[in-house]
DNA sequence: GCTTGACCTCAAGTTTGCTTGAGGTTTTAC
DNA sequence: GTAAAACCTCAAGCAAACTTGAGGTCAAGC
């Protein structure tokens, strides 16, 4: 009979918990493999979680989002209380700390787009000189067919 | 006794394309069996790459770096001949195309990333007004216990 | 009180992009 | 002319992130 208390303590059924936060039963089985969320059982052991999963999830969505790895956003999660709300300061740290990954996954991508822009109509790929071209490829430069290879 | 010829003829074996190309030889059979790449053999059945192919194997590994799939990359290449060099037009087009993949990519990132500062330090994940939350959720905002879905 | 839908566990399957290994052949180098 | 290095094919394995299926239990409605 928890369920009839008050809402704050009202629990959410595996499915119903899946519905409100997007994503599939099996997903949320899977969370709870890999120790990403943990739940309580009914005498008939079946799983029920405290409202604030709900948040949990969503934590782990947004994460995932960022294209942060499940065992990474495991980690960063066992900084927040289990079940509880995280504190503000808890929130902080963790949004901060996947801000700046997602900053550098964008930095990459627009140095790879600006060099994109920058060979686009040239289409050399050149060893020796586009800077698309990894920067060891220069060691091949040797041997027969050297002055060559940027026509390659 | 192709390799006597001029340099423009020269072949290369697997092993030669991979250590130029930076990628291990079971990728070049990989890239192979996926169709991505295609090979000359010897009477011993052996890979022979004209040198056009080192080429080729540079535009998937930049394809890939933009974060396209083999077999969207597949596609792509389907435009390029085979082993020549592409022309100028070829290599235009598709990394134009690409280069607005990945802008694509850079913009959601960035919202994304936008989206975490503004919640920095607030830390809601409210169901019904934080833009890191799925808009869907908002659905859930029924049935006994809505008012108190926010602080959850 | 019984049917039906939701749940349970555990194992196996899926996709992407390769790598590793087994068992055997070709080339190359001395 | 032979030993070692490189190659060949095909099958299986790996990691991530789940899904699907089999076989069985629980709970809720009528």
């Amino acid at each position: 009979m928890p369920d009839t208390c008050p809402s704050a303590f009202q629990t959410l059924s595996v499915g119903e918990l899946a519905k409100r936060a997007g994503v599939a039963v099996s997903a949320l089985h899977f969370y709870e493999a890999k120790g990403l969320i943990r739940s309580l059982r009914t005498e008939g052991n079946q799983r029920r979680y405290p409202r604030g999963m709900l948040r949990r999830v969503a934590v782990i969505k947004v994460a995932q989002r960022t294209g942060m790895p499940l065992n990474e956003i495991k980690q960063a999660l066992a900084a927040l209380p289990d079940d509880r709300a995280p504190s503000q300061e808890n929130w902080r740290d963790l949004s901060a700390a996947w801000r700046d990954d997602l900053d550098a996954r964008i930095r990459r991508l627009t140095q790879l787009r600006d060099q994109l822009d920058g060979c686009i109509g040239c289409g050399c790929l050149s060893l020796t000189a586009c800077p698309l071209r990894n920067p060891d490829d220069a060691l091949a430069a040797q041997g027969p067919g050297a002055r060559l290879l940027d026509e390659i």
